[in-house]
Parts: C-alpha cells; structure tokens; sequence
DNA sequence: CTTGTGTTTAACAATTTAGTTAAACTTATG
DNA sequence: CATAAGTTTAACTAAATTGTTAAACACAAG
C-alpha cells in the first residue's frame, strides 16, 4: 500500500535508540555515558543496541555531528538577511538564545568533547560551515565597517563578544544556580532579559566613536 | 638542627604528587583521568600514590577544593578596595584574565566537575565564598547605583555579564582556535587586547543613561 | 651495621564496562 | 501455519581500571 513506509518515524527502534543517546551522552558525555543507560532511556536492551549500532563509537559519532551543527546552525542564515545589522543582531542573539534554552546542554557537551578531543573538529567536515560561518561573520563586519556604518573593530572580538554572552550563561549555569538560588523558570527568565541586553551591548560596542 | 624541616616543601613526594593531579585531572576530568596518568606525571608508581592518599576519591577532592578556590580567588579582594568604581571593574577584569591565562583549563574543568556532579557545591564548604562574593558583588552594584555613579540594573546581569566575557574563551578556546587559527601567542595577545575592551563594555553597561 | 621510612616491582583481586553470542520468544506478513 | 525480522535473556569474553599486597630494594640516621 501506499502508505506503507513509515508514516511515524519517531516511533521505530532506530530512532528511538538515536534520541536516546543524544540525551544521555549531551547530559553526561562521551566517558561517563554508559551504554547501558542509553538502552535504559531507549526502553530496550544492549544487545539490541549492539544490533542497530555497532558500537558506541559509532552512536557517539552521530550524536556529535548532530549536535555540533545545532550549536551553530541558528547563526547562519540570520546574519546576511537583508536588513540593518543592529536589527540583525538582534535576530541573531535572540534565535541563539531560543536554540540554547532548548538545548542546555548543548554547549557544555560540545566544547567538552571538542576539548577533549580536537580532532572532532580537524578531521571531520564539521569543521568547514564553523569556518564559512566566520568568514561570512568577518565579512559582514568588516564591510559594515567600511561602510561607515560602525566602528572599526577587529571581528574575532565582536564575534568573542556574542558567543560569550549567549552561551556562557548556559555553561555557568549550576554554579549560578548556586550562587543565586534561582530556579528553571527563574533562569528561562533572566536569559530572556538578556536578550535585549545582550543583543545592546553588541550594537555599543560597534557603535561608530 | 633548625634547618631540619622542609626548606623545600616542592620536592617532597607528597607535594609532587598533589601538582601532578592538579595537572591530570584539570586538563583531562575526573572521569577521564587515569591513577596511572598521575603517577606517571609525578615520575612514580601507582603503588606510592595509594600510599600517599588512599583513593582517587581522596586526590581529586584535593584538587579540586583547591581549584574552586582558585577559579574566584581573584575576584573577591579587588571589589572592595577604595577607588572608583570603573578603576575597579579593570583591575578586577584585568586580575580575572591574568589568572586564567595562567590556568587555562581551570575554567572547563570546575564548571564540567560543577555540572556532572552538583553536590561538589552545596554539600561542601565551597558555596561559602561563592556566595560571599556574590553577596559583596551585588551589595556594591546596588550602592554605586544608590549614589548614582551607575544606572538601576540588576546586579545579576552584570555578573553574568562579567563571567560571560572573561571565562567563556578560556572554555571555547579550542574551537575559537580551530576557526580562527590563531597560535597559543596569538590567542594571549587577544586575551590582553580583550582586559581593555571587556572593561570598557562592562563600564559602558552599568553607565547612567 | 641496623633500623625504619620511602620506594619499586610484580602480581593479584574486584569491579566496571564494551562488545559478542546463542537460544528462545514475539509478532507481523505472506 | 511458516517464515523472517525484531527483541529479550543470559551467559560469556576481553579489556581497562582501581585498589591491595608482599617482597625486595635504597638509603639516610642513629
């Protein structure tokens, strides 16, 4: 019939087994995650496990490559729309913000992982839209720039600028939670404060002086 | 004799091995260190290391009290001195960058430990300080706004703001490097240029409006 | 020289974990 | 019903790792 192939995808082993590890390996990393919890959060067994993915290589291999292009997908497309570059900044800070409130433990995973091993980056093509990514950001200012349009600055500093104050909230975020007592919804809150003070701090500092 | 004890309490093994897991277990976690990397790392064998300290437990409990203790050592005296407010926002950021350029891995490794493990916060000590810091921050943010030298903000979004510009490189740095390709010396020299730009963002934040 | 502390060597036990395998069971489909 | 794919169970291997132990060794201090 024709409605024979996978009318639910989300509901067939495969997938469920691959939900499954990007929770447990996002939340706990590559060496404390254990294949008996990814088996566990998938309602299955290892060996059933073993059966779909060899190994747990191979399932952390698909985990990272999904995760690392979550982590900058959100940047991309926003950035060269047709529109003045503070309401693009705006854009860019609040889509960012959005991905990672609904993805916390994307960032910790990514740059632990990263860190622990930077061949995931050097010898993948998960590299190469990071790159193009920073060429498309570098351009974008520098030609700003030339326009007269904001200061001159170099772009690895305003780019340092916005990934640090999107992302190190969700980084720092238990030890915040430690120093201030606040909780999920508390947190939700302030990150959608800091949007706008996020996306504020950004335009002042390439405010033409 | 009265030169019998310890002129050189670096050399003693028990000191040996407490840098060499302070090195291994900063730069590479608790879960992905190795007892044998330790060792090794303090040019001994693993026999004296568990007669030295009884665990793996016990070693990294060391380390990392003494590593959160490092990570907001540098903050908590320069708050308060006698001087202008924005003098004291530099010498706090450029104090901040300095230790971190000094302890690169710190950053990654207290907040992945924090994050993995929540109980290395509230159940021990470690929270005093913290939230004696945060309680001094705050307290000067809210005076400096009451005597008018700064604007109403609240206080919680400027320390973000500050951890956020001055930790979060330390903690991408792996992946800023592999997209800008910047040396080791080229990634410090940033990191000065940055003392400047982060106190002046930082100053340009809480300005009157 | 003797003694005790620090140290190494080497072997070991215990535990955890990844991965494999065979057998049995389930279930949808022809 | 018969078959095949999906799934479970249970046992297993192999490797890595923490921690222990006994014996020998080095060496400084008495």
């Amino acid at each position: 019939m024709s409605q024979e192939e996978n009318l639910q995808p989300e509901v067939n082993t495969e997938h469920q087994i691959l939900v499954a590890a990007r929770k447990v390996f996002t939340r706990k990393g590559y060496a404390a995650a254990r294949m008996e919890d990814i088996a566990k959060e998938a309602g299955i067994n290892r060996a059933l496990l073993h059966y779909y993915f060899r190994s747990k290589d191979r399932l952390f291999e698909m985990v990272f490559d999904e995760n690392i292009r979550k982590f900058y997908g959100s940047f991309i497309g926003i950035l060269t729309a047709d529109a003045p570059i503070d309401i693009r900044i705006r854009n860019l800070v609040s889509a960012e913000i959005d991905m990672l409130l609904h993805n916390q433990d994307l960032p910790l995973f990514v740059l632990n992982e990263i860190t622990r091993n930077p061949e995931l980056l050097s010898t993948r093509i998960n590299l190469l839209p990071l790159r193009e990514f920073k060429q498309v950001f570098v351009r974008v200012i520098t030609e700003e720039a030339a326009k007269g349009n904001i200061r001159q600055i170099n772009p690895l500093h305003v780019l340092l600028h916005l990934m640090s104050l999107c992302v190190f909230p969700f980084v720092g975020r238990p030890m915040f939670v430690a120093i201030s007592g606040a909780t999920p919804e508390q947190f939700e809150a302030i990150m959608e404060e800091r949007k706008q003070l996020i996306a504020e701090t950004l335009i002042q500092l390439i405010k033409p002086r």
